[in-house]
DNA sequence: TATTGTTATACTCTATAACTATA
DNA sequence: TATAGTTATAGAGTATAACAATA
């Protein structure tokens, strides 16, 4: 098989699978946090966990969304208490998010949770398994970290998705 | 380290980076459909052109969304020519979708570009090293397809989750 | 003038509940 | 009675455009 055709079957595989993934995840984190905890709010929560506090701006950028959803996706934890929100002295424009304590704990609790869910489903993966799938996860992460998209891609790129019935 | 302990490095691993893959292809394909197709709409095309002709509630569980979500998915891409929807003359309760001709087109077209993208993304991988991924999401996906969510978990299962602020 | 963030508006995805039609 | 699907309603996530405040 040329190397393009390698490409291509990965491409494909994982057009296929990783959607599906995420979609169970998402749905698991919906169940386990009784509708409390959105995919999206989780993340906010780790991003704010593992790097502390930041603005509005670099945590949009982070989560590959626009600054009006991040601003709307704010006030629902902060609401709860879970994240603190205050000007930066140094540039009065920013706004720096930083989790709480309760949202140490909520996030740490939540993390826990879904990691053991998790655990559960690929329990019967060898250890040998494991360490393959973190090995290619942390390819494709790396990999997916340096795509930069345009702001809108040519006509001519992919013209048929534009053919259908009016 | 400890079987248990590996299963949680894969578990965090897939965590932190499957939903942000999903995210970058999802903002892929709006912009380079410019707008006309969103994932879940694809992905319904995705399953009708491997699978065929089915009704509703099979596609509904396929993609994991209740019926009502998959009722409305549906509209979007009939109103276009993409799917045709009709009555199974065997049991007149159910409702067969099908991709149609442009459907297939469409379809056919918005794969290869997606796949060309995400080609472009990892072209700097080995050939081996995309083995390995297909390899591992495969293994990762037989792994969540055999996965029950429950209705709802117990109390215990996540109680930190509950004991944000009021 | 450029950057940060918010507000206004609109659309999609998602769910639950209540309903109709069919088996 | 049980199943397939729709409609009604509601809420979250998403975007663009227009705006205010600050640099």
């Amino acid at each position: 098989m040329p190397d393009e055709a390698v490409l291509m079957e990965c491409a494909h595989s994982i057009i296929d699978v990783v959607p599906r993934l995420t979609r169970l995840m998402s749905k698991d984190l919906r169940l386990h946090s009784s509708g409390l905890f959105t995919s999206s709010q989780f993340r906010v929560m780790v991003r704010l966990f593992r790097e502390g506090p930041q603005c509005l701006s670099r945590l949009a950028e982070y989560m590959g969304v626009s600054l009006p959803t991040m601003s709307k996706l704010v006030p629902g934890l902060e609401s709860r208490g879970l994240i603190s929100r205050h000007r930066d002295p140094q540039d009065r424009r920013r706004v720096l998010l930083a989790l709480t304590d309760a949202g140490v704990e909520a996030y740490t609790s939540l993390l826990e949770c879904t990691e053991s869910h998790i655990g559960e489903w690929i329990s019967h993966l060898s250890p040998a398994e494991c360490h393959d799938i973190v090995a290619a996860l942390a390819i494709l992460d790396q990999a997916f970290a340096q795509v930069e998209l345009p702001e809108s891609y040519e006509a001519e790129d992919c013209s048929a998705s534009r053919e259908e019935v009016a």
